[in-house]
DNA sequence: AACGCGACCTGCGAGC
DNA sequence: TGCTCGCAGGTCGCGT
């Protein structure tokens, strides 16, 4: 999937174009992508019909639209067990995306012809010189949409990045750790939580309860530029190795950022459609057999995890 | 309790 | 040409 900046130039994306419209007719042309909305999807598209998109929000590589309005809010006040006749509450529920390996969200005409692995269709309300349809397309499957309720972060308000603080965080979503750029992100907590595990550095930055929006590409990236071997037990680093490691992911993941994204092909896109270009800069990932830009030797992809680990055997040594 | 692995999907290129 | 295999950026749930 798309990594932390590719689905921070998606959010980004639509923050502008269905910020404030009315999600008007809700499609879903593959129950597969909707497998995480529990009650189907005839109560997917209930709730969703009728209400206004508030904002779009993100953690991790977790988006989320809040919401107001709707056949959703009935719902969530039933479930609160509040009378009809109190005020409406603040959003509590939210429709949530993962693009999971291959999912995008396209901004487009109604005119504009069907892609070949359109799952959801979304018209907004209609705005000037604003395209009607929100699409979600996503070829593997990996992904999907659902509605969530919002529930109080333990950690305190989500945002960052230029979004609106938001104190409530889908209840799927309520595990993921910050992102090592989250002005909130703890480098001690996080440093603590490696030593008190027993696993492999890169599975520890993979896992999104412990430091969020780093993948496979990140990952080896972060790792190349920390000069850590993906296999360094987690528990042996010392804070400057710790250090050394979240400054390059913030490094590497400011830098796709600034350029839009990574993209390897057409599946990587960002909201309007256009690629990303950030693969031109990757150090690591995918250069097996390509000298290492530091040292020359040759970068080595190893099976790991049942995936790719590309490192520099010289300068990421692995001390027995 | 924590960890590792298979499952969930489609499509593409390499090799035979 | 057409088959099989391995591979692709993620997450979850199950087994140990």
């Amino acid at each position: 999937m798309p990594e932390l900046p590719e689905v921070e130039v998606v959010r980004r994306g639509l923050q502008k174009w269905v910020s404030g419209r009315t999600l008007e007719n809700v499609a879903v042309h593959d129950p597969r992508s909707i497998r995480r909305h529990l009650l189907g999807t005839e109560d997917f598209m209930g709730n969703l019909e009728g209400a206004q998109v508030l904002d779009v929000v993100r953690r991790g590589k977790f988006l989320w639209m809040p919401l107001r309005g709707g056949h959703g809010e009935d719902q969530v006040q039933q479930d609160f067990g509040l009378a009809s006749s109190q005020p409406a509450p603040a959003p509590e529920y939210a429709l949530v995306a993962h693009l999971g390996m291959s999912g995008q969200l396209l901004i487009e005409s109604a005119a504009q012809p069907l892609e070949k692995h359109l799952k959801v269709t979304l018209s907004l309300s209609s705005k000037a010189d604003f395209p009607e349809e929100l699409r979600f397309v996503d070829q593997r499957i990996f992904g999907g949409l659902f509605v969530d309720k919002l529930v109080p972060t333990s950690d305190g308000a989500t945002g960052g990045y230029g979004q609106t603080a938001h104190p409530l965080i889908p209840a799927a979503a309520a595990h993921i750790a910050r992102d090592p750029l989250d002005e909130n992100f703890s480098l001690e907590a996080f440093h603590q939580r490696l030593l008190s595990k027993k696993t492999a550095i890169k599975t520890a930055i993979l896992d999104q309860n412990l430091v969020s929006g780093i993948g496979n590409i990140y990952a080896d990236e972060a790792l190349w530029l920390a000069k850590l071997h993906y296999l360094k037990p987690s528990n042996s680093l010392r804070r400057p190795d710790t250090k050394r490691l979240i400054d390059a992911a913030r490094e590497v993941i400011l830098r796709a950022l600034s350029e839009g994204g990574t993209s390897f092909d057409s599946l990587y896109v960002n909201v309007n459609g256009s690629s990303g270009y950030f693969a031109r800069s990757l150090q690591a990932y995918g250069q097996t057999g390509k000298p290492c830009s530091r040292c020359g030797q040759k970068i080595v992809r190893e099976s790991f995890m049942n995936r790719g680990s590309h490192f520099c055997p010289r300068c990421q040594r692995l001390p027995k």
